[in-house]
DNA sequence: GATCTTCTACTCGGATAAAATCTGTCCGAGTTCAGTAGG
DNA sequence: CCTACTGAACTCGGACAGATTTTATCCGAGTAGAAGATC
């Protein structure tokens, strides 16, 4: 799995804290990758991806920057894993079963391969379980065990600002 | 994922199959990439790591090859997959918010990052999944719905044999 | 003083390179078996 | 006839390239705001 999944993740939080500011400004990426001492670009990328599916959005020139698209409630891990990782399974079936010299191609064989379907089975357990933690549930939790944590995320997101 | 896991996992079925047989001979790799036409010195190497993982034993020489090294049944989904894959988890976190300015070197974070909890919860369930699966369990599916299957799959093996 | 224009600094966005990993190939070490010579 | 020896074919195992994905970087398009000129 790309490591830019855990940016992205990170950088939804720290967005997501921001919001609830009072003075809810976008972030600049540069902003969130001083937080980390990551690369600025290849984070903007990353942010990209995010902002092509719809969960961040995105304003060019000053007081630009990324900003969450909609509710935290709205929003799950497994939204922010598809978008930077694909839709695609991790699994790939290719189906060599068809692909033998007794291989009937009429069959679809990632319906009736056993194997196939246990492993599918597998990752969809991964699926439900990200798709049933939304950013909103991340953020209490957080709060729960470290209260400070969200205003002293505000405020180095503040004094990161150039 | 690597598409050798598939590969690994139907090679350890026909394995199993195999073994079943009256005259249960090892099966050289050459013999499973001809089953699914694959390369078989890559299919080769991937059966190496299945031997290292202590999932196969290897043969050299005439009437060599690869046969299970315990009972299907003590054959996890599992053990195939991290045997091709490594034992490394997918999400790597690589503890980022230890690595701010503001960090604490002293804290795991991979312990109190919600984050990090959150998606090793998920690929546990994952694996929980692959591990509670054995090669019998396959085998047994597998007689249910194709009751044909064992008996066609080691005459095809014993077919393919130069 | 208000307004319009210009200009600069800032931010995203996609095109471009370097690095790492996955995929595929090749040849050597070791082993089994068949054939052969000798007792 | 039985045994020991030689040789050859077969198989795995790890070292060696090619291709694809991941990681990282750079520069241009567009925009908001500030400064300055004009009315």
């Amino acid at each position: 799995m790309s490591e830019g999944v855990e940016w992205a993740l990170h950088g939804c939080l720290n967005l997501a804290w921001a919001e609830e500011g009072e003075d809810a400004r976008a972030v600049p990426a540069a902003v969130l990758a001083r937080m980390y001492e990551l690369p600025p670009a290849y984070l903007n990328k990353q942010l990209q991806a995010l902002a092509r599916a719809g969960i961040v959005g995105s304003t060019s020139g000053p007081r630009g920057g990324f900003r969450l698209a909609r509710s935290p409630r709205e929003i799950t891990l497994l939204d922010v894993v598809v978008a930077i990782e694909g839709a695609d399974e991790a699994f790939r079936c290719t189906g060599i079963l068809g692909q033998g010299p007794d291989g009937d191609p009429s069959v679809d064989y990632r319906k009736t391969c056993v194997i196939s379907q246990t492993m599918r089975r597998a990752e969809l357990r991964w699926r439900r379980e990200l798709a049933g933690q939304t950013l909103a549930d991340i953020m209490t939790t957080v709060r729960e065990r470290f209260p400070a944590v969200p205003g002293e995320t505000r405020d180095r997101l503040a004094n990161l600002r150039p």
